[in-house]
DNA sequence: GTAATTGCAAATACTTTGCCACGTA
DNA sequence: TACGTGGCAAAGTATTTGCAATTAC
């Protein structure tokens, strides 16, 4: 339709994408909402609802606890996953459709960055799945180890 | 060399060999360090410092300051290791050679279980270590979803 | 004897909630 | 207008640290 990268689709379009995803499900439109999911989509990896709340899309555009509620809302609908990566404060990525990461971390630099090998964890998944009779199952890999910068000479 | 079942070594010797390896990191025998260490082999499943802290063997012994440091030094010299296990409290499992696990955790009832399955990880474990250069890799995977209790009829 | 370990209390860090004002539909 | 949202401030929960007393080696 228009002159886009034919590889990936515009950020922008991804954007009203999921705000209408969030529409559908009951959320209403509102600045912060469509602010937020733009700081999410752009980051190439997860963020803590600190790092979102600083970030300059929402630092004067909203409160903290505004911030920690919509995310709130948004993981409870499936649109952003909380993930563990073992820090103290939980981290957040938006859920894009037929997107998938697994990470990579430094226990030394804190530094994350998304795999981008085909996930091996699949097929367990399913299998799990048939076995076991768990409902909305999905799952969290990560690796860590202290990357070649942080390994003392 | 005496009456152990054939399958699983005893309790008792995994700890004392444990307690052995915490001694060779210069570690001190207390009688906190040989309960600690119990308590984590007989839970099949990773634990909380505040669970820890108040369990049978632990609760009069000592207290919960203690618990954190001495699970911080034993995840320092590789004993212990510390997983986000997605909750708001840091998790810990006693790192047994040769042993490893994987968990399937309800996301409404709370409830771990180490999954029997062989990891499907390690290949991709190695891949990432030649490509990238990391040292002291190694990963975390769990599995999320809602146990058929918590599924609603 | 000396350095590691512990208890208790206090300080942090991050998250979560109450309550009332406001904006979207 | 009505109900989802937002701001500000206060409360909660889990973790982490200071320091003097104790214990293992």
């Amino acid at each position: 339709m228009s002159a886009t990268p034919h590889k990936t689709k515009p950020l922008q379009s991804v954007v009203q994408e999921t705000v209408a995803r969030c529409r559908e499900v009951g959320l209403r439109r509102t600045k912060a909402l469509e602010e937020l999911l733009t700081t999410l989509l752009e980051s190439a990896r997860p963020m803590t609802l600190a790092e979102l709340a600083a970030s300059t899309r929402l630092a004067d555009q909203c409160d903290k606890a505004t911030v920690f509620r919509l995310l709130q809302r948004l993981v409870e609908h499936g649109v952003v996953r909380r993930l563990g990566l073992h820090e103290r404060a939980a981290y957040f990525t938006l859920l894009v459709p037929g997107k998938h990461n697994d990470y990579l971390i430094c226990t030394s630099c804190g530094t994350i960055e998304a795999i981008k090998a085909p996930c091996p964890v699949h097929h367990l998944e399913d299998e799990i799945r048939r076995k076991t009779g768990f409902q909305n199952l999905y799952h969290e890999l990560e690796f860590f180890g202290v990357c070649p910068k942080c390994v003392p000479a």
